[in-house]
DNA sequence: GTGCTTTCCATTGACGCCCATAAATTCCCA
DNA sequence: TGGGAATTTATGGGCGTCAATGGAAAGCAC
């Protein structure tokens, strides 16, 4: 398996070490980088992670730009300034500093969360909420769906 | 990893001496330049700074436009003559001229930012307030990225 | 010599590396 | 198929190394 999956919700020792998910660091060892690449998402309080595939995806992005532009010296700013390459040590733990920690209201509990091509790191409670409301999200959705595209939109679109 | 991420803010000693981060020092040496160049922002009270690299796309940037032309005179004013060659001390530290410390508005405490192929140096509650508008352009940038998206080839990465 | 810059050494705190333990999972074999 | 051994994973703690910083010593100019 190449992608991240599933959710993991890991314990930060007194020393700020958090074993990252097995099943992650071996897709993080095929992706060919040394550690994780993470920034704070842009609008959840949540860290952006992942490896060698989304350091290239985001270096595509920020080229796609003109040189000494306000945009491209912006998203370089948002993106490679507030990131940081976490290391892992030969345990499987890395160590998050503060600031992301602070950015996620991480304190003694992460919830890493695979979202396929990366993953996400959330304070367990609030992802809990978030994950509820992306579901309900997700129900409403299909409800829509499901009225236009089948005959009945009855009981079925309420399955999960 | 061969790029400047991250930011690092470290204090400035009674000499004038402030320690460079020890990744940058990496990627530095690795672009096979022994020292920092280093020049003011166009647009901003910021210093940027590069290794070899940054002197090449520079380069190729002035020698893009028409020989003798204004825009090429002004463009290598303006980049060239502002310039600096920083030197590292084996202890990885460096000393900022008073020029540039001006420009940038800095005293006390140098903010490190990395942008990949670049650095920027900052006063430090500058950058804060930098940052903050950056994250908000990028959000809106964004916006218009996805609206549009979909069968471009693009990058998906601006997705949170 | 005095004033200024550069090189070298010292301290401190953070981080990486090593080992230990315990729980859970996988594997093996009867 | 059930039980037990071996492996893997998550977690805790000790210790050495390195980075950031402060200060002393050694060049250099005038």
């Amino acid at each position: 398996m190449d992608q991240f999956v599933s959710t993991f919700t890991n314990k930060i020792d007194t020393k700020g070490r958090v074993s990252v998910p097995a099943s992650f660091r071996t897709v993080l060892a095929k992706d060919g980088l040394d550690g994780i690449y993470c920034y704070p998402s842009l609008d959840a309080p949540a860290l952006d992670a992942g490896g060698k595939r989304l350091v290239d995806k985001i270096n595509a992005l920020v080229e796609d730009l003109a040189p000494y532009s306000d945009e491209r010296d912006h998203l370089a700013t948002a993106l490679f300034g507030t990131s940081e390459i976490l290391s892992i040590d030969q345990d499987g733990r890395t160590i998050l500093p503060e600031r992301l920690r602070e950015h996620a209201g991480i304190t003694t509990h992460i919830a890493f969360v695979g979202l396929g091509e990366k993953f996400q790191m959330w304070e367990p409670e609030r992802f809990k909420t978030h994950l509820s409301e992306a579901r309900q999200k997700v129900r409403d959705l299909r409800k829509l769906l499901g009225a236009g595209r089948r005959g009945s939109g009855g009981p079925e679109g309420a399955r999960e």
